[in-house]
DNA sequence: CTGAAAGCGCTTACAG
DNA sequence: CTGAAAGCGCTTACAG
């Protein structure tokens, strides 16, 4: 490992009795040399297990190569894991790399922006389900490189972005359990990450506007800290007001402890109260949960499809794009109970 | 953004009156130049919003500042999400890029194999979680690059290697099944990914190892299809032979819908049978599912850290590691029933 | 402590 | 179709 050295082009052009130029374009455009010649460089290049260097590439062309992700987890959730797999995944065909750069403390944040050490060394930026300020957008335009956006709140600065819609799925949601006779629900609204500048969220928002296009729906809204059991803190709220028949929880990974602890506790889902979840996530469908579905991965997919047509300066269609949303209904909803809950 | 162009060294030179190695000294080497140079220096560098080239850097020392990750899972689950988090979180603050590589099809990893596209390209490759064939290794070996290996089930050939160790982690179930009194347990076993080629899985195995080593311990495998509702697929199991009062299950996943259904088919947990997973993956600490508790997240942080000493040619200790697992006991296991189950 | 200069390994006009 | 040559933006021995 001391003192190994890779070969370069100079090596394989002089095993296979050509120039470099003839070797670079064998390389970067086949179609731009002779067969013969080409074949010498193959043959070459493949003895002397000859592979191109990035660094030097990148260096003469000024493309990086490299896409920064800015995230604000640092454990990394499932909605981001799966962002980043869909991004990686269409990265990876054009031998792209991911630079994932998590915001995870306000320290860091500051400090990313303030070095901007994307500067000259990233062909584009995304950045994934968080609120940017206004001068931190500045700051990255100031870069110079195509910026996108996924479930961004605000696409204001942002060359492309794509979201899952949030209020269409809770429009779903809404609707249906009207449809079912649900008149009165509950939504369980976890403490936020106080970085995820996104306020009011969109889910609340909006399942709250769908209530109120519907005169005959009412809506409650219970704030719940994520670490504490779900079900003890909304059991009061459920004995205080009996009209409440259906619980819509702000995500699955609330819903789905909820929902357990509920059976736990003999309380028949859905005779005597439907629960709906946000996500499809893990176990939703083992479960049983009447949920939304979105395709994080298929987010990603699209913004890295998207970001890599930016970069080559290619037409991109419209600046904003929405992908399905789903709602999956299976066990966990039905019709209001006739009985009481307690 | 057409035109633009990022300020180099030169200018920053030409604007402090130094020469460009002055600047370049001011970043990699500060104290090796005089204050009030590298004052003058680092003030034209931020009038210019100057940041350095990594290309040009990378071609110059010949350090690509890149680590490749070998998984073989695409849609990237729990545990491998983890880990990437864990490495990711190391690597940044050294400023290296983790260029992951998923071997999610035999063509894929075929391709990789063939092409090498790592050769010259990286400075170390690290694989999870599954196992190289000694092909494969002698082909990484050419690319003159430290190997690291994370829970890989055999190390020859890797120059580091950490493990959250499954021997461990099943031998304190099973002493503590057996404490409580259990004289009979279920190994729940998934078929599992035919590209993981680790054969027997270590689990399964030490399961049946740490089971023989007491005489009196009874276990019996149920080989089960992950993609169906895993309470069906052992009920008959656990009819035909009553003296199983425990189950042990291969992951957490399938342990928590297993749960799920269990409640909701009315067996009473542990009352009459206890439940062990494996993983302390999400929801089990909120459901109470007895498991083992391992932390991929760590693994990933060893893992990288060590690389970085290897890359370094630092001496790293150890070329194998374990990294501590850890029996959480919760709500899932008790004595075993004294009434019959169904 | 500082500068002039070579060179890392490619790509790509340009000329033939 | 092919080659000679310039140059991408740094780092670093070498000399002073």
């Amino acid at each position: 490992m001391a003192a190994f050295v890779n070969p370069t082009m100079v090596d394989v052009a002089k095993r296979a009795g050509v120039s470099i130029a003839s070797v670079s374009r064998t390389f970067s455009n086949p179609q731009s040399v002779r067969e013969q010649t080409r074949n010498k460089v193959l043959a070459a290049a493949q003895e002397l297990h000859f592979s191109l260097s990035r660094a030097a590439g990148n260096l003469k062309t000024g493309i990086s190569q490299r896409i920064a992700l800015l995230v604000v987890n640092e454990q990394i959730e499932w909605f981001t894991a799966s962002v980043i797999a869909g991004i990686a995944h269409v990265l990876r065909d054009v031998d792209y790399d991911l630079a994932i750069y998590p915001m995870d403390s306000r320290s860091r944040r500051a400090d990313f922006f303030e070095q901007l050490p994307v500067r000259n060394n990233v062909d584009a930026v995304i950045v994934s389900s968080f609120a940017l300020s206004d001068d931190e957008i500045e700051k990255l335009h100031s870069v110079h490189v195509p910026l996108v956006g996924i479930n961004v709140p605000v696409t204001d600065g942002f060359d492309y972005a794509v979201h899952a819609s949030d209020a269409k799925g809770m429009n779903m949601i809404v609707k249906y359990l009207a449809m079912l006779g649900h008149r009165h629900v509950l939504y369980v609204f976890p403490d936020l990450d106080p970085l995820r500048v996104d306020d009011p969220p969109e889910r609340l928002r909006t399942f709250l506007e769908s209530c109120n296009a519907l005169s005959y729906m009412q809506a409650s809204v219970k704030v719940v800290d994520p670490q504490r059991p779900t079900f003890e803190a909304i059991a009061n709220a459920l004995v205080n007001d009996s009209s409440i028949t259906a619980v819509c929880v702000h995500q699955d990974s609330l819903a789905i402890p909820l929902l357990f602890d509920m059976q736990a506790n003999g309380i028949d889902v859905p005779a005597q109260l439907s629960v709906v979840g946000y996500d499809d996530s893990t176990y939703a469908q083992q479960i049983g949960l009447t949920t939304v579905h979105q395709d994080p991965y298929a987010l990603g997919e699209r913004a890295a499809r998207q970001t890599l047509r930016l970069i080559q300066q290619e037409h991109i269609g419209a600046t904003v794009e929405q992908l399905p949303v789903e709602l999956i209904v299976r066990q966990t909803t039905g019709a209001p109970r006739t009985v009481s809950l307690f």
